[in-house]
Formats: structure tokens, C-alpha cells, sequence
DNA sequence: CGAGTCGTTGAACGGAATCAATCGTCGTGG
DNA sequence: CCACGACGATTGATTCCGTTCAACGACTCG
């Protein structure tokens, strides 16, 4: 089922039955948490293709407000049919297992990178894993701004350490890609 | 199965066929991706009561290795075993989803948190989610010095924004308890 | 009663955010 | 077809805040 939100407009309320999971097509969606005395705290944000509220499966009512945060287009799935699904076919079951394990993976391997405090060392953290293990290229599907917010850093300090690494020789910069030298390595 | 690690010693590498899921009883374990030049980058730091490799369920070989960081006790559960069980008995495999789900959650929360710069701000959305909906308290199951470090912060930050948070009555501090006043929602 | 860890505070430094300005590029519509 | 606007990329200057180093008190546990 396909719905679309404008800014602002929320998707459910923490305590309103959860009878839906979601995934975002285009724009985002915050979930926030309601604190005490009505303030809100940001717990995710949903970009496109991302889900969101699978943790919905297992509660009668969802946990926190989900609200757009700009013209959005979401998928709504039925819990109770996803449930059904999952409990029939254990193919279907095992292979959101592993969907799931990725995310996990992935998110523990963000997690990680942010513990690392100096820009440099986490870019190039970043660079060597999202690098092909061969050829030592990385590869762009969108701007850098957005790698800078991945990486929890300001655009401006993402390009200028770039940059410097450019001029020190280490890394090779072309169009939507970066291709790391062998000096890199030493310089670790 | 349960086996014993020491410092420094390897529980798989990278490449080796996965035949086993981990968890991780005492100590910590250190999942690292080699790149480029037999260098290698930290994914992920397991410890004590946290589950590792479980992409391996879906895997022939670990895409990592895994090393110990200290005397570390492992649990050990076969790849097989657990896929017979996941998809012979579809309860346990939605328990599963539903640890897993859950774990997504958690994580997107400790990233969302990361991304706010300010420590001071970073500490009162951890406070505001950790702490009791109704009676606003926050109990802790582990030393401050740990919490530091979820945060990623020092922990003579945490300790200094805590006293200044006291000081400033917006907070209330007991023995492995931080209690929220109500005049912290107006600081927000 | 010591050893080790946790908690606390001070001082200084450095590095990343921020503000600001400019350029390049792409798509769009008049 | 070109002007315009939007956004990404880039560089400079400045500020500020969190890390780091250091030292010390408090507490717990063997």
C-alpha cells in the first residue's frame, strides 16, 4: 500500500496499534521518542529504501512517532500478512534472517568507523573498507556531502582531508571514485 | 561448544569456511576486515553477552577475521544445527527475527546519538531515552567510564557535563541513578 | 591495608565545526 | 539556446569545545 506524507505529517503515533511496517520510498521519515513532559528525541532516520518499525512485528503498539520530514512516499506492509508469511515459508523467514544479519553488520561496522575520533584516520578507515580489495577503488553512488554525514563529519572537513590526501600522493581522485595507492598503506 | 582464547589469539580468519556462529561469554573479540596489503580495518569490537559472525549463517566462508583481545571465553554453535532448527521450527526463527529486529533498533539508535555533536546535547537525548517514561530516572548497570564510551566520549567530558548538569539542577545524581527534573525540558 | 578501578577536577592544546565566499555543473523553463 | 537557480565541491579564517595529560580522592575487594 502506497501513501505519501507531506513535511511534517506523521506516519503513527507511539501507542497506536501497529498493524504496518514500512519502507521509504522517496524523502524521510524521523522515529522519535516521546519523553517525559511531551519532548520528542530523534531515534533514526529513515531515508529512502530503508524500512522502518520492523520491530513493529513483535509489539501491538508501535514505540515511537514516525514523521515525514519531507514530501515522502512510503509503502505501508501488513504485519499480520508479513507474519503470516514469515511462519508459513521458512525460506522467506530465513532470508529476512539474513537481511536482517546484514543490517546488523553493517550498522556495528558504522558504529565502529564513529569510534574513531580523528576525521583522517576514519576516512581513511572508511576508504579501505568500502575500497574493492584488488584494485583499491571506491566507488561513489552519491555525493560526497552525503559519505560526510555517513561518516559523521562536516562536508568541509571531508573535502579538505581529501584533499590533502590527494596532494600527498595516497589516494587518486576521478569522478565519482577514488582509488587508493599503494602508499596509503605505509602511511597507516 | 565452548572454547578459550587468549590475548591476541585468533578465533577464525578471514576466508576460512564458516562452520560456526559466536557468542562471546568474558572478554572481547575483535572482528577486523584485512585490505589492501595484509592490513586490516576494526569492524566491530564484540563483548561479553553479544553474539558475532552471524552472518556466517549465510555465508561458506567469514569475511573477517576474529581476533581476542584479552582472555576471552567463546560460545560456540554450529552453522547447521541452527539452520535445521531455524527452518524446522518457525516459532524460534521469528524469535530470532525478533531479537535481530531489535538489535537493528538499538544500533540505529546509538548511531542517531552519535550524530549529534555536542556532548552535552549527545548526553541529555541519552539520558531522556534512558531514562524511566514516568518517574524519569536513569539506572546504571555499569560504571559511568562505560557509558563514556557508548557515547563516544571521554569520560572526563561525561564526568564535567554531569556536574555541570547537577549544578545546574536539571539533573539529580545517586548511586548508579541519574534523575531527570523537570527543569530539564525547558533547557532542551 | 594496599591495589586497582572509578570518579573528579584542572590546564592546555589541537582539531573539527562553523561561517562565509566562490566556482563548477547540471537541469529546467522561458 | 541561454539564463537562471539549485546543489555539489572547494578553500579561507575563526572560534570553540572536547581530548589529552596529569594529579588526586573515593571506594571496593581480596
Amino acid at each position: 500500500m502506497v501513501k505519501n506524507y507531506n513535511d511534517g505529517e506523521y506516519v503513527f503515533f507511539q501507542g497506536d496499534p501497529a498493524d504496518y511496517i514500512f519502507a521509504v520510498k522517496e524523502g524521510q521519515v524521523r522515529l522519535e521518542r516521546s519523553t517525559i513532559e511531551g519532548r520528542s528525541v530523534s531515534m533514526h532516520t529513515a531515508i529512502a529504501e530503508e524500512t522502518f518499525a520492523e520491530a513493529a512485528l513483535f509489539s501491538k503498539v508501535y514505540h515511537c512517532n514516525a514523521v515525514a520530514l519531507m514530501p515522502t512516499v512510503i509503502h505501508a506492509y501488513s504485519k499480520n500478512q508479513i507474519l503470516k508469511i514469515l511462519t508459513s515459508n521458512t525460506d522467506i523467514a530465513l532470508s529476512y534472517i539474513r537481511q536482517l544479519s546484514s543490517q546488523v553488520r553493517s550498522l556495528r561496522t558504522s558504529l565502529e568507523l564513529r569510534n574513531i575520533l580523528s576525521a583522517r584516520d576514519r576516512i581513511i578507515q572508511y576508504l579501505l573498507l568500502a575500497a574493492h580489495p584488488e584494485t583499491g577503488v571506491v566507488e561513489f553512488d552519491k555525493p560526497l556531502i552525503d559519505i560526510a554525514q555517513e561518516l559523521g563529519l562536516a562536508k568541509e572537513t571531508l573535502y579538505r582531508e581529501l584533499s590533502k590526501m590527494g596532494a600527498q600522493g595516497i589516494i587518486k581522485r576521478e569522478k565519482n571514485k577514488i582509488i587508493i595507492t599503494a602508499d596509503m598503506i605505509q602511511i597507516i
